[in-house]
Order: C-alpha cells, then structure tokens, then sequence
DNA sequence: TACAACTGAATGAATGCTCATTCGGTGGAC
DNA sequence: GTCCACCGAATGAGCATTCATTCAGTTGTA
C-alpha cells in the first residue's frame, strides 16, 4: 500500500484521452482528499477544501476526476488493490495455514497502521460507500475474505484446524475482529503500533479463551 | 429493544415545555426516520422524505426534533438505551462468564436482526456518526465493551480464562466479529436468522480454531 | 344544548445559504 | 504564435429550516 506506484493511468473514469496526465499533481489532490476526509468526514468536505490542500485551483480537481465520489472511490480502490497484491504475493509463500493468518492479520493492520489519514477514510467512510459504491466495497470484501477462507479450510483438510466451524463465519469473525482493531486505534488518544497487535488477535482465534488444552 | 415503552418525554432536546406530545406521531417520524436513513443513508435523505413516510408535513417534523442530525441521534441512543438495559439485566443472572458472553452475543444479534432498519443504520450511520455525534457512540461503546470486559476478567479470576490475554484485545475482537456478522447479514441476499449465528461465533473465541485440546 | 372565543398543533410555501460543477480567460512552454 | 494545463469567479440546484396561517378541538357562557 505504501510502496505503491500510482502511476495515474487514465485519471479520469471515462474520458480516456484528453486529460492532463501531471502525475505529481494527481498524487497531491488524492492525498489531500484523504486527508481532508479523514478530517471531516466525506460529506462535510468540500471541494474547494480538498484543492485548498492540494494546492490547486478548484477546476483543476475536475481535470483529474469525474466528481467528488469518484476521488473517494479512487483512493479506496488504489489503497485496497495495492494491499491485495501485497497480502496475496506474501501469502502464497507460506504453507502455513496458521502462518498465513498471522501474516494476513500483520499486513492488515501495518497497511491501515501506517497511514492513519487512510485508516480512518477505511473505517469511517467505506461503510457508507458500501452503499453508494457498492459494486467496490462487495467485490473487494470478498476477495479478502477468500484469502481467510482458503487458510481456514487448507487448516481443516489437514487436520490441524476443528472441522465442524463454518470457514465463513470464522472469516467474517476474523476480518471483523482486525477491522475492530483499527477502528480502536483509530479512535484512541493513546499512540501505540497497531501492527503489534497482530499476533494477540491471531492468538484468540488459533487458541482460543479457554485454559483447559493439551499443548 | 423491540419491547421499549418509548414514552416521549421531552421530545425535543433543549424546549422543555411548549411541546406536542403526541406518542404516536413521534414515534411515527423516528421509525420514518430510521427506514430513510437505512434507505438512502443519513446524508442523502431529506427531511422532506422523512415527513412524507411519516405522513406528515415538514414543519412538524421540528416540532418534535431540533433539526436532522438530533433525529438520528434520538433513534440510535434510544435503541442502545433500550439494549443496554435488557442486557445488564439479563447478564446480571448468570454467574459463568462462558454464558455471560454467549446471552451478549445472543442478545447483540438479536437486537439488529429483529429490526433490519435500525440494523443498517448502526452498521452504516453509526460510525460516521463517531464523528459528529463523538461523544454519544464512544460512551456507549465503553459501556457495552466493559460487559465484555468484566465477563473475561471473571472468567480469568476464577481460572477458566488464560491469563495473558488482554480483556480489553479479547473484549474488542469480540465486538468486532459480532459487529461483522450484523454487516456481513445485512449486507447479505440470503434470508438466515442473525441471532443463530451467536454461538458459533462465541464457540470461536471460547475454543479457537486448533485441533488438539481436552475436553 | 348552542354558540362564540380561544388555543396551539400542524401545515407547507418561502427563504436563504451552501456547495459541486462549469467555463471563459490567462500565461507559460515550445 | 499556438496550445493546453490551469485558474477561480460565477452559476444554479438542492435542501434544512422558518413562520404566517389554518382549523380542529376545547373551554366558557347563557
């Protein structure tokens, strides 16, 4: 996510040709939107604040981007896309099933951990944008959960992971309990690395509250 | 929750008298209200489609409410007031920690998926609304969290818990996979009672996912 | 019982403001 | 001189909120 080229290929939605192509530019509006919806919320942005920060002319926004929507919803699927190539790229390294969780749950929260403009447009505003830009938001939770998914059930199949759980319901738990994480953090006064919290997550879900096991 | 006698004193925050009481029509517009705001989100509805699904004109609506932003405040305090009183209630009869934690499951999934509008608004406006109504959500979100809390520092008092786990990692991991199960079925197509899911989800943090353990 | 005076809940058209978006013009690069 | 990225003031649509007015119901009087 953050060693991201961003090479602004076809800036704006659908006009393919005719747009200025300044790609320092391109970067500095979409980091100002980040930011400036980090700060007040999508909704309670304004334009004009977003080319405010982004040094910009208001209509200069408007030679890169479609509309307002279409800069959150870029921001959200630059991020994500970035992240996915990563946490796949990672994962299939690990044979692990276990491993693979761990590894998944670190990169999640270093993503969103390292970058806390991104982390709270993630967890404030893409809930809402899993309204007015559903299509996104749907297609990407589910490519995430399939990660989880494929670990729980490689665990399963070989033994190492209980068989009578629903891997859906472990993965929609598991996604949950990371994403309430970074919602915490987000939140707190306290700075702490998120990223360090990885592991006691990972914990709960492999071991479990419970004393009472065999080692 | 759904059983709250919903007696609208002081409808209107701050006017404490000089105002209509009539039971009915407030009640009328708060549940408008919430299927509006389920519908189109709290940004993109209008006061004006609120009052029409009230059956009611415009100006009548601030009769009742200050303005917008108090009418999806009333709404979320009052169904988490109505929670949270069940809940201590409930919680305050049992004596394991282990079934303490399943009734909260219990009682949070059936609370959102007995009323599928309220539920959308939670998992849609109530972050959000972290925001601009900060003071309410993080308090409430405190107090639910130390029912968590107090279940796993019992449980870890008494021995049936493993010590080196931070009640307050556990307590947010265990709001946040039941917070995603809420999403992930309101988000759904697939027609299932939310309020089943409950102890799969507890069984996941009580056991974890490993093989090997006695039982 | 009948009617006038009064009350205040309810109405909805009017107001006024807040932006997203546009577009005619500017200036620098080549 | 031409081109085009860039500018930012102007536009106008959208919408929360207000308030002058209505009228159903209640109280008081005879």
């Amino acid at each position: 996510m953050k060693d991201d080229p961003q090479i602004p290929v076809k800036p704006n939605g659908d006009s393919v040709l005719a747009v200025p192509r300044n790609a320092d530019k391109y970067q500095r509006i979409l980091d100002a939107a980040v930011s400036v919806f980090a700060e007040k919320g999508f909704f309670n942005s304004r334009v004009s604040d977003i080319a405010d920060r982004a040094d910009v002319a208001d209509g200069t926004v408007y030679l890169y981007f479609k509309n307002k929507d279409e800069i959150l919803k870029t921001a959200i699927n630059t991020a994500f896309d970035g992240f996915m190539r990563q946490a796949r790229t990672q994962l299939e390294k690990l044979a692990d099933p276990a491993d693979r969780l761990r590894r998944l749950a670190f990169l999640h929260l270093d993503a969103l951990g390292s970058n806390r403009n991104l982390a709270v447009v993630f967890q404030m505003e893409l809930r809402q944008s899993t309204r007015f830009l559903s299509e996104f938001s749907h297609h990407h939770m589910i490519e995430y959960l399939r990660l989880v998914r494929t670990a729980i059930g490689d665990g399963q199949a070989s033994g190492f992971f209980r068989r009578e759980m629903s891997d859906k319901v472990v993965a929609n738990c598991f996604f949950g309990a990371l994403d309430e994480m970074v919602t915490s953090w987000v939140l707190s006064e306290h700075e702490y690395r998120l990223s360090g919290m990885a592991d006691a997550v990972v914990d709960i879900f492999l071991n479990g509250m419970r004393v009472a096991r065999t080692p």
